[in-house]
DNA sequence: AATGAATGAGGATTCATTCAT
DNA sequence: GATGAATGAATCCTCATTCAT
């Protein structure tokens, strides 16, 4: 596997404080609000307990994130560029361009077991970012902004392409979009957050679905 | 439309209101309650802000409602209990099991177009549920049980006759499940909270997400 | 017994009701907020709390008293009167100075015990006096012009004459009522509040009280 | 006077400083609140009151306090064990049993005189002590706690002993504390609490309380 | 960089009291 | 007389944020 390969999969929480020089203490910080607010949602997580959690005191928060929306920002603004990173990385490029995967289900397949390992890795900080994604203007446009430069346009590339060989039926992008992205997202948050304990045959359910939306827009 | 029909698809809102004997201001507190809530989640909503809204005075809320939580629960309990009542209504059972419907495909549109309605006279309401389900246990709990008492038996009833009837494909009920589910849950949501202001062809989206749905199960 | 006697001695939760005409309800508010005040204190004590316990409506109470300080004053008032009343009773005077007690160990004995009854039928009362005497200056003002213009007399005329007859240390009477009085409250605070529900054998501990007291003052 | 001693007179409010390390701003919040907790009664005393007269904002007090009622415990307690202390204080105990007071009467002096000391630098703590005693049973619990296991046994022993020196009546213990115990205590609160305005003449006072003492108990 | 005491605005909730019925 | 809905001031307490150390 690659690097690039890697860094689109694991826990977000390593690479934050990786990428950036950050002190052990705001890396206790970081960890802790992503807890607590997966757990009980932004505004009723207090600063004050996060900085217990972390082992802090109260004012160092302050230190690093000026205000308590900041740190909300700093958490949820990566996952969302992270979330994209493979819709534009060379590598998804290449192969759906350059016939690695020739047909579209095994290019299903690769998409979906790759962004199924990154919700796997990442599932305090979607929970946050699906949560808080209805109350926050500014995490609204900084994702919409991403979806639709990043990853709309490579998708409607792909489908185009996948069309062009004849491998999916000729509907509107659009609608295409509309009926594979609910049966994906639904599977991902069935699977990891509505019903997370449930023993899952996690390759089998990735197979269904594929057959599923294959069924549906394949021709 | 039968009178019964209506009362699974009109606004939640006037009905609270008329069932149980409530004073003017109390409407007034769940219609203000329920809007803003909406709009910025429970724990952001400050009761003093409900208050001036619904143009009470802040001890009118806690007249009515013992706690704010309190308030949130029978906001959102009705809807949990309505959402279910078409399972279990018995023109539902009637249609399902005695030809009303012959095929699959016209008992799909049917209920969808039924919970379509419904969401489109309660999105406020089920924005709240939504939202909170995430963070509140008592809120889960019900939920559960409604689903596993009334929705998920009917549901299931459902499969197995249009099954019998060799309509659908000989599928596990709760993979047919996992499939129709976000199928459908996604099309709500992306109708009424993603893009609620795009011109919708809901008569053509509805249709499309039927023949979707078909492909995916029917035989 | 004499009715007089009766009357200084008997509950006056009955007497208040008997005497004013109060209806079934303010009867009801007044025994309430006696049980609740007692145990919990004036300041700590709702009138909603009251209401509950009385089995009337919150506005009722206003009705029979302008404020929660008139209802805690028509409480107390009438206990601080009839506290006194044996000082000046007919019988009182009649028995000290027309020798009916010829000793003063007999007096001592008929007015602990006359003391003793008072005061195991009116605990809660008592109590809710002792507590607010600390902190309401109208209530003082009733207890000392009460204890001034009354008590004090009698009891200073009463010892003069146990004086005169010799059957008392010819101290100061301010000094013998010092030592006296502490005695006698301190046996009945300790009697009926400090250890209520120890076994006590009454008759006992009442003559050990007096023996105490006369080898303190008696001659 | 040794360094033991004073630490059972002068007032607990200095010592709570200097024992544990308190913020200035600590310190004043604990004295205003034993001001005004001692006029108005704990219930009828409000955190905003008190911080207004602390000079310190509200929230403050809660940064020391988690809450009321903590402030109140952090109050009471100390006085309780102070109030015992002389009980257990090694002087008390060499004293008593090593001849310094040969008589008994030697030794009530010795302690009535320092308990009269301790109230007397105590009174505002001593008054909200008595007060609420009554309603918190935590309170009352550390009391019984304290009475029994050092007060209690302490006074035991030294009555014994006095009466094995034929100095007192042969009588139970617990009947000589029931007779002395209120006409201490009687005394100490009518000379501080009721009528603490009165010109009093201390030093004969005691001489008298302890004649009247040693009337009824000693030989 | 980190602390933690301090703040004061704002939080939910309670309260005594009023008033139309 | 009695009700109970309504009030709004006041209650205890929490919060994000600041600042001197």
């Amino acid at each position: 596997m690659s690097e690039q390969d890697k860094s689109t999969l694991h826990s977000m929480t390593e690479e934050l404080s990786e990428a950036e020089n950050m002190t052990p203490k705001q890396i206790k910080i970081l960890e802790a609000a992503i807890e607590i607010i997966a757990e009980k949602g932004y505004s009723a997580t207090s600063t004050s307990e996060i900085a217990k959690r972390a082992g802090v005191a109260e004012g160092t928060i302050f230190r690093h994130y000026r205000t308590k929306k900041d740190l909300l920002i700093s958490i949820v603004k990566p996952i969302i560029t992270h979330f994209s990173a493979p819709f534009f990385a060379k590598k998804f490029v290449k192969e759906v361009f350059q016939d690695t995967h020739t047909n579209f289900e095994d290019f299903l397949y690769a998409f979906i077991k790759n962004r199924f390992e990154f919700v796997k890795s990442n599932i305090p900080l979607l929970k946050i970012l699906l949560q808080e994604l209805a109350f926050h203007p500014e995490i609204q446009g900084t994702f919409k902004k991403v979806f639709m430069e990043k990853i709309y346009p490579a998708i409607n590339r792909t489908l185009t392409l996948y069309k062009e060989k004849g491998q999916i039926k000729d509907l509107p992008n659009d609608t295409i979009i509309r009926m594979m992205a609910p049966t994906i997202i639904g599977f991902l948050i069935t699977r990891f957050i509505v019903q997370p304990d449930k023993e899952w045959d996690d390759e089998a359910e990735i197979k269904e679905t594929i057959t599923y939306i294959m069924n549906g827009i394949g021709k």
